[in-house]
DNA sequence: GAGTCCGTAGTTTTT
DNA sequence: CTACGGACTC
């Protein structure tokens, strides 16, 4: 049949194992969306599966769509009862519908990261925590790591017993748990956690799902945490017909609870799983494969596989060791530049991938000043902004007078004068009654001691309540523009005449497109239809393929994406991998840093984005916290053989050695650059010798071994940074430190 | 109650 | 270096 022309031996037997468990190891580029896609219909054509009994479960609402785009294709009539969603927004949909059984409200508002911050904040100060000593954001990555491991307040409080900071982290999540209730709101935890408690508190609802997903596929299957896998598992249960695609050499999100033992696990907990491996790549060249497959076979304990393709060899790979990281944005962008004038590339066939969103900034001031089209993915997240929040406080108050948090967030906002004290009052006020904030508000007039702040507050109560008339008629646009209109928000940004405030303003503008886009194309919209949508988008989801720019992302944001030039910057050890990798003591079951594990396969998530040329590119030295930092090549970059690459760069040296000239034996290759020779040449006036950079091991005469953990460059001299192991941090100046590496 | 200034901490990665 | 938060002042 058409379903199965043009695919290889592996891929057709992925496609028609449609019964029992089923592990598809995919590795990057061997074409596992095509088998999800086409064995979605082979399920529906061949096997007369009814669309209405499966279910797809992705990532990110970009692959959601994509996928959905690509069955509707092939599919065609009937594909829109296939259930196509992110975990998250499936949990949602499902809790909208049944929440209540556990207690909470279907109205519940869903806490993003910045909500989460200031409920935390909140929680502190109510259990007087010294935030000094203990952290908000440590209390809430306790309480993620928790949730993700499926263990509840009470769970973990009886853990907790003895040790005095889990006991209070305990008293936190249990007060930090009420306070979301209270609020009728749900973190993205809660989200997956709720719907497992749904499942398992509710058979009904469970056995309702079962019967419906009988055919369950997930995507990025080495990306599961706990919770996602007990609600797959839950869901699978009864029919067992369960496809999960994944490549354990791709798990990059251990640090947000990804659970890399789900893939690796598979069969042992799926009794007879069938594993079918995809190994042929179809997207990139050969020496671009060899690269991966040298860097990523230094990892250990991973399933054995080895990417080939019937590409040709391609070029070789490009490594460009700059002086510093403005002349590394300089070389991309010019070379980008260079390679659009001469009509080879349009600006959309090209990538910039770095470790940390820091640095994107060099590239988009270059991209600015030469008037390329550009966009970064990530960074601040277009609904995390100041604005966006505040136009969507105001929407949820509306939506749901119970979320407090957000009824505070723009009390106040514009400016009505009502500052912090009279909050206070409130606030004790509504705890007192055991009311919601927003009902104190109604009934200002009772606070003790408000005085005037009550008449402030009172054409606040009107507003809303107008506003939840006018909400009523179900067009989001119109109460947008009628909440902007009635507080006046754009027309103090317009006063203000600032480049900010026309920044925001625009972004303002972009939030009411897509509004209008969500009114145009949502079935049933409605004011919290639209406000949960807006909660589960990922920047990500905004790249747009048909418009032409260059785009810059982080290497977590490239994965599942593919470019025919793909820059991989920043390639220096302490950056990529990162230097709290590097550090770290933690040892998997096979002995080996499963930290910088981790990195290494960030590394062949980035290698593989690429379909024809790949750029490395490192800087010797960059400022880093307003610090000049000198790095040596990435150890990845050093597991590359030497015949894959080209380019101009040395493979020892990282850190300038001040050495006599005789000395000399730098092995660059090919070509020194002038600006290189340079350096060379003023360093060599210079009467010190550095053999060591930063991770090096050094020792010192009194302070024992340690570890280099910075080199600034100072003068003539250069201060260094020790990690000593026995007497801690010590500065020094290298020409008295007299350090000797190990 | 609001605005300004100064000090300190932070850099992984995000649904 | 930058961004945020806290303290201080008007």
């Amino acid at each position: 049949m058409d379903l199965l022309n043009a695919m290889n031996a592996p891929q057709k037997e992925a496609v028609m194992t449609t019964e029992g468990p089923l592990l598809i190891l995919a590795g990057a580029g061997s074409g596992k969306t095509r088998v999800l896609t086409h064995r979605t219909a082979y399920l529906i054509q061949e096997k007369k599966v009814d669309p209405y009994h499966i279910l797809a479960i992705t990532f990110t609402n970009k692959a959601a769509g994509e996928m959905r785009e690509r069955i509707d294709r092939l599919v065609g009539f009937g594909s829109e009862a296939i259930w196509v969603s992110t975990f998250h927004s499936m949990c949602v949909r499902i809790l909208r519908r049944y929440i209540d059984r556990l207690g909470y409200d279907t109205n519940f508002t869903i806490y993003d990261t910045d909500d989460q911050k200031s409920l935390m904040k909140d929680i502190c100060k109510r259990l007087e925590i010294d935030t000094k000593m203990m952290k908000e954001k440590m209390f809430l990555s306790v309480i993620s790591s928790a949730k993700n491991e499926m263990i509840g307040p009470i769970e973990f409080a009886n853990r907790a017993v003895g040790d005095f900071t889990k006991r209070k982290q305990a008293e936190v999540y249990a007060e930090y748990q009420r306070a979301l209730k209270q609020n009728n709101a749900l973190d993205f935890d809660d989200l997956l956690l709720l719907t497992v408690e749904l499942f398992k508190l509710d058979k009904e609802v469970l056995t309702n799902y079962q019967e419906r997903f009988r055919y369950i596929m997930v995507d990025e299957y080495q990306d599961t945490n706990t919770v996602q896998f007990e609600l797959i598992r839950l869901l699978a249960m009864k029919y067992k017909n369960l496809c999960v695609v994944g490549d354990d050499d791709q798990s990059i999100y251990k640090f947000r609870g990804a659970n890399i033992y789900n893939i690796l696990n598979f069969e042992k907990q799926f009794e007879d799983a069938k594993v079918i491996k995809l190994e042929q790549n179809y997207r990139s060249t050969q020496n671009i494969l060899d690269a991966a497959n040298a860097v990523i076979q230094n990892n250990i304990g991973r399933k054995a596989k080895r990417l080939w393709t019937e590409n040709g060899e391609g070029e070789k790979i490009q490594l460009e060791q700059l002086d510093n990281s403005y002349e590394e944005a300089d070389y991309v962008v010019r070379d980008i530049d260079r390679k659009v004038r001469n009509h080879e590339y349009r600006y959309q066939d090209f990538a910039i991938l770095y470790r940390t969103n820091a640095q994107s900034r060099l590239f988009e001031e270059r991209f600015i000043s030469k008037n390329i089209p550009y966009k970064i993915v990530g960074g601040v997240n277009f609904y995390a902004r100041k604005e966006i929040k505040d136009v969507l406080a105001y929407l949820k108050t509306i939506g749901n007078g119970h979320d407090d948090l957000s009824v505070q967030r723009i009390l106040n906002v514009p400016k009505r004068g009502i500052g912090a004290t009279s909050i206070g009052k409130i606030m004790d006020f509504s705890i007192e009654h055991g009311c919601d904030f927003y009902e104190a508000l109604c009934h200002a007039d009772a606070v003790p001691k408000l005085g005037k702040a009550a008449d402030k507050v009172r054409p606040f109560v009107n507003l809303i309540e107008s506003m939840r008339v006018l909400s009523q008629n179900k067009d989001v646009v119109e109460l947008i523009k009628a909440v902007l209109d009635q507080t006046g928000y754009v027309a103090e940004l317009v006063a203000e005449g600032t480049d900010e405030a026309q920044a925001r303003i625009e972004n303002i503008d972009e939030l009411i497109s897509k509004a209008a886009d969500y009114m145009q194309t949502a079935e049933t919209p409605s004011l919290n239809d639209f406000l949960q949508e807006v909660a589960l988008v990922a920047d990500i989801d905004s790249l747009d393929e048909d418009t032409d720019y260059v785009v810059l992302m982080t290497l977590h944001s490239a994965k599942g994406l593919e470019f025919p030039n793909v820059y991989l910057t920043g390639m220096e050890d302490g950056l990529f991998p990162s230097y709290m990798s590097i550090t770290s003591d933690e040892i998997d079951g096979n002995g080996a840093n499963s930290e910088v594990e981790e990195e290494r396969r960030l590394c062949y998530v980035g290698i593989t984005r690429a379909k024809e040329h790949l750029t490395l590119t490192a800087a010797k030295s960059r400022m880093v916290r307003g610090e000049t930092q000198w790095s040596k090549l990435s150890r990845f970059v050093k597991e590359i053989p030497d015949d894959l690459l080209k380019g101009s760069y040395s493979r020892e040296r990282e850190v300038p050695r001040f050495e006599s000239p005789g000395f000399q034996n730098t092995p660059v290759r090919k070509y020194v650059s002038p600006s290189q020779q340079r350096q060379f040449e003023s360093a060599t006036t210079g009467a010190m010798n550095l053999n060591y950079g930063v991770g090096d091991r050094v020792s010192h005469m009194k302070f024992g071994e340690g570890t280099v953990t910075a080199l600034v460059s100072g003068g003539r001299d250069y201060e260094v940074t020790v990690d000593f192991d026995t007497v801690g941090t010590k500065k020094m100046f290298a020409t008295f430190a007299k350090l000797k590496k190990l």
